[in-house]
RNA sequence: GCCCCCAUCGACUAGCGGCCUAGGUCGCCACCCUUUCAAGGUGGUAGCGCGGGUUCGAAUCCCGCUGGGGGCACCA
């Protein structure tokens, strides 16, 4: 993976990187991180960091030190005067360039793609030394790739145009070019690049909206290849398992928030209910949470089946943490002093005992369950969509709930 | 403008000449379950872009069209 430290790392990137990763895991390979660097004018202080970080958490692990582009200046220098030297390249107002082939065709068996090939007279003599000294990434990039041994660059479809170039270049110097797949673009819906108006895009923003890494990695894995035409749902060592090249598809596909809502939700109803607890602690922690973390502890299995995000707690389980307010809520004084005279007798007050009150209310009352707990609920949690009553009543304590029936009604 | 690529339900895809009355998943709709919301269960909706060929037979092969995308930097 070889991206360019600009900013944020970019989802679009992320799916490349997953195939280049999965490729290399399931031959045994090896998978490298190169810092794309020769652009120094574009480069983001943070971004080398952030990118290691949002790799790191989802699970990519890179083999060996991560390398910069712009370490291999001399390196690159010295080949391309050794270029002019052959009468292979050439200056140029300051600029060393490529005699490209006038004739012929320039091809390759892309893995993706199929067979690719480019008439050499379209190939323009390609700049490989700035003027300023530095080396261009279409020098640069080709050159490492000869000298790190790389067997394999699987990267975005807009190389293509590119690779003819390259492989003009590492044959220049007498080396073999590496293996190309040219992976499709991702989309937004609506078939056009994916962008910030289609919702998050940097994994910093996936991880801050509560998506879980193996969640996202499965989804990822699957936009743009299938292992056939049944499985959804793949454990990190499966994707490994079954993943291949050929099986990648050459056309565009558009990332469907909806369904990675819904994978997500799958994985986080499939954890372990401690682990579960522990990644909502984190999670909030995170995002800047004060909350109890032993009460979140023992709120989160109360969610645990409803919500689709980690970021999606809040909004079930604030009420536990915060003070409720009832504007615009119209709601049965009656049921709620007879709830909280009910409930004030209630021992132990546990989710059981109280279900076991309430029901006996509602009944008392002529009142159909749900028309009888609802008024409860809103004014115990302050909202008309909650966790299960009951458990959600155990949790805030006696004294609280009583306290907030009688608020209610005031 | 010049090169190049892509094309199956709304989305992700299976399909690689007969197993296709085109399968799975998300979404959507209905019903069931139900203390709300979810989850779960059952059923349903919806597609091979168009036109020519090739073939006994085409979603699958070929050509054209249309539509979409990418590239054409001393950016990566």
């Amino acid at each position: 993976m070889a991206p360019s430290p600009t900013g944020l790392l970019h989802i679009g990137n992320v799916r490349t990187a997953l195939f280049n990763w999965l490729f290399a895991r399931h031959h045994g390979g090896e998978f490298k991180l190169r810092i794309e660097n020769t652009d120094t004018s574009r480069e983001v202080a943070e971004a080398v960091d952030q990118i290691q970080d949002s790799l790191s958490w989802l699970g990519l692990d890179w083999d060996g030190p991560h390398t910069f582009q712009l370490d291999r200046i001399d390196d690159c220098r010295r080949v391309a005067e050794r270029l002019v030297v052959e009468g292979k390249a050439y200056a140029d107002e300051g600029a060393i360039r490529f005699r490209m082939p006038d004739e012929g065709t320039t091809a390759w068996d892309d893995v993706v793609r199929g067979r690719i090939e480019f008439p050499n007279e379209k190939l323009e003599d390609l700049v490989l030394v700035r003027s300023d000294g530095r080396p261009t990434y279409n020098f640069a990039s080709p050159m490492e790739d000869v000298w790190d041994g790389i067997t394999h660059v699987i990267r975005g479809d807009d190389h293509v145009s590119n690779t003819p170039k390259q492989i003009n270049l590492i044959r220049a110097v007498g080396a073999e070019p590496p293996v190309y797949a040219h992976v499709p673009s991702v989309f937004g819906t609506d078939g056009k690049k994916l962008s910030k108006r289609h919702g998050a895009v940097t994994v910093d923003e996936f991880r801050a909206a509560g998506y879980i890494a193996p969640a996202l990695v499965n989804f990822l894995a699957l936009l743009g290849w299938a292992p056939d035409g049944e499985t959804t749902i793949m454990s990190r060592e499966e994707l490994i398992e079954r993943f291949s090249l050929e099986r990648v598809q050459p056309s565009p596909a558009a990332f469907d928030f909806q369904k990675l809502d819904w994978m997500n939700g799958v994985y986080l109803r499939a954890m372990d209910p401690d682990e579960y607890a522990h990644a909502v602690v984190l999670y909030l922690g995170e995002q800047g949470y004060d909350w109890d973390a032993e009460l979140v502890h023992k709120a989160a299995p109360l969610v645990q089946e409803k919500i689709e995000k980690l970021g999606d707690f809040p909004a079930f389980a604030r009420f536990l943490f915060e003070d409720v307010r009832l504007d615009g809520y119209e709601l049965d004084g009656r049921v709620l002093e007879e709830a909280e005279r009910q409930l004030a007798g209630v021992e132990p007050f546990t989710a059981d005992e109280i279900e076991a009150a309430l029901r006996s209310l509602a009944e008392r009352l002529g009142l159909k369950p749900r028309d009888a707990f609802q008024p409860i609920r809103i004014a115990v949690t302050g909202s008309k969509v909650s966790p299960g009553l009951f458990e959600s009543l155990e949790l805030l304590g006696k004294e609280r709930a009583l306290a907030r029936l009688s608020a209610a009604r005031s």
